[in-house]
RNA sequence: GUGGGUAUAGCUCAAUUGGUUAGAGCACCAGAUUGUGGCUCUGGAUGUUGCGGGUUCGAGCCCCGUUACCCACCCCA
């Protein structure tokens, strides 16, 4: 038996009810907020993301699906979609048309990773990139636009946390005098840590063993190193989280995985998730743009794991296996005599509009009654031998279990009628 | 890449200390007076017990190997 690979799943029509609700809310929001959609290509320059998500990353080390490696046009499925949204704005001039864009994206993205729960190889995101402005209220938009999509979709108990990471300006600093706070105590770290030491220092500060928590704890923090304009912008965008009335826990903590966040970054967390309990995460990269051949402008944006939000949803009892049935009518027939006239009454109701379905294997009257049921149709339209001769059907209320004559001609406008 | 766990019907699970034709519920199919769904009743089909080897008179059960999946580490959504 061929199975779908590793980490790829199958979304089969009984689970795809929660994945419509999930992505019509995103939608919805997002337009609420003003955003539009846009969607870009699975593929990718490789190059792209090597120098947007940057060459020391998990992901373009070990995780990107590449093809014709080391070719110059070398592709890869791509791993995130804020730098192809970045590429996209910058190659069609979007900027030159409208220097800020407000734009989101509902798509699959692809990380050859370990499966585990919440973590699969293609997975999906929905997420929101304001590009082209540097306001702190839109750090806070993004935020607020992210919980009430959670709110929307009922993923109960989500914990956002935020934080700063400062500048090109401003981080170095910050960062020799993390090192330098540490490395005297470094080999009382965990493994991990001593790597992340060299690789990323920052997160030695996200590490969860609780000897490593202990060592950092006195740390030095990035608010005593942040420069005057990060300083102003994380104070506005703290501000306007207050006044919006947020629930928010300022994490210094709290750091980010791609090198081109800058200033601010924020988590969501929810409960049920297992290992994986970031449900979404994003932040600010006042670089990226110019980076990627555009006038130099700032741009903030979050993404969410739709899986998650899917995992999430089921532990809290709120994505309960629904089976989506679009029969409106339901068109029986006895005897292969009859199957024929079935199938023009259901051409006939469909073009009308009117969602229309018929046995096709042959199956006595009661079988068809009782698929009929079973797609949950409304109505019923029986056709036998005697209606035939006179030219007409039966058309059965299945709630009422009511039946009525009906001519063949007037069946679709009578149909249409009773839909409304 | 590393560690741990699991593997029996379409699904969820049973199967005495190793012992006969591996069972149940749900789902599926067919019936229960002529051409009529749900509820009920009756009957029916369905398995290479993941795969390969070994021990044994005898293996779903014990041993070894292998594969797949799950969970976790790393990292991230």
């Amino acid at each position: 038996m061929i199975q779908a690979p590793l980490g790829f799943e199958d979304h089969l029509p009984d689970r795809l009810p929660v994945w419509r609700r999930i992505e019509d809310a995103a939608r919805r929001i997002s337009e609420t907020y003003g955003y539009r959609e846009m969607r870009t290509p699975l593929m990718e320059s490789t190059e792209l993301f090597v120098r947007s998500v940057g060459e020391v990353t998990d992901i373009v080390e070990k995780e990107m699906f590449t093809f014709d490696k080391g070719d110059k046009d070398s592709l890869t499925l791509r791993p995130e979609l804020t730098a192809p949204f970045v590429r996209a704005c910058v190659e069609h001039s979007l900027f030159k048309k409208k220097p800020f864009q407000k734009l989101f994206y509902v798509g699959a993205n692809f990380r050859k990773e370990r499966p585990q729960k919440g973590r699969l190889r293609q997975f999906h995101q929905f997420g929101v990139e304001a590009l082209g402005a540097s306001d702190a209220l839109l750090d806070a938009e993004t935020v607020l636009l992210a919980l009430a999509f959670f709110e929307a979709v009922g993923v109960p108990g989500v914990r956002t946390r935020v934080n700063t990471i400062g500048c090109p300006t401003c981080r170095p600093a910050f960062r020799d005098a993390l090192k330098a706070h540490l490395e005297p105590k470094l080999a009382r770290f965990c493994e991990n840590c001593r790597r992340r030491f060299d690789r990323n220092v920052f997160r030695v500060l996200d590490c969860k063993v609780e000897g490593c928590v202990a060592l950092s704890s006195d740390a030095p923090r990035v608010q005593a190193h942040l420069c005057d304009g990060c300083r102003a912008h994380d104070e506005g965008f703290i501000g306007a989280l207050r006044r919006a009335g947020v629930a928010f826990e300022q994490d210094p903590r709290l750091v980010r995985g791609f090198d081109y966040y800058t200033r601010t970054v924020y988590e969501f967390r929810a409960p049920g998730l297992g290992a994986q309990d970031a449900i979404g995460g994003g932040g600010r990269y006042d670089n990226l743009i110019a980076e990627m051949g555009g006038d130099p402008a700032g741009a903030v944006g979050f993404a969410v794991g739709l899986e998650r939000v899917v995992i999430a949803l089921e532990a809290a009892g709120k994505a309960p296996e629904e089976e989506w049935f679009p029969t409106r009518v339901y068109v029986t027939h006895i005897g292969p005599e009859t199957r024929d006239a079935a199938f023009d009454i259901v051409r006939t109701l469909r073009t009308a509009g009117i969602s229309a379905d018929m046995d096709f294997e042959g199956r006595s009257l009661k079988a068809q009654m009782r698929n009929a049921n079973r797609v949950k149709a409304p109505r019923v339209v029986i056709l036998g031998p005697d209606e035939m001769a006179k030219g007409e059907v039966k058309v059965r209320d299945m709630a009422k279990s009511a039946e009525e004559s009906v001519a063949v001609k007037d069946l679709a406008a009578r149909l249409a009628r009773a839909e409304e």
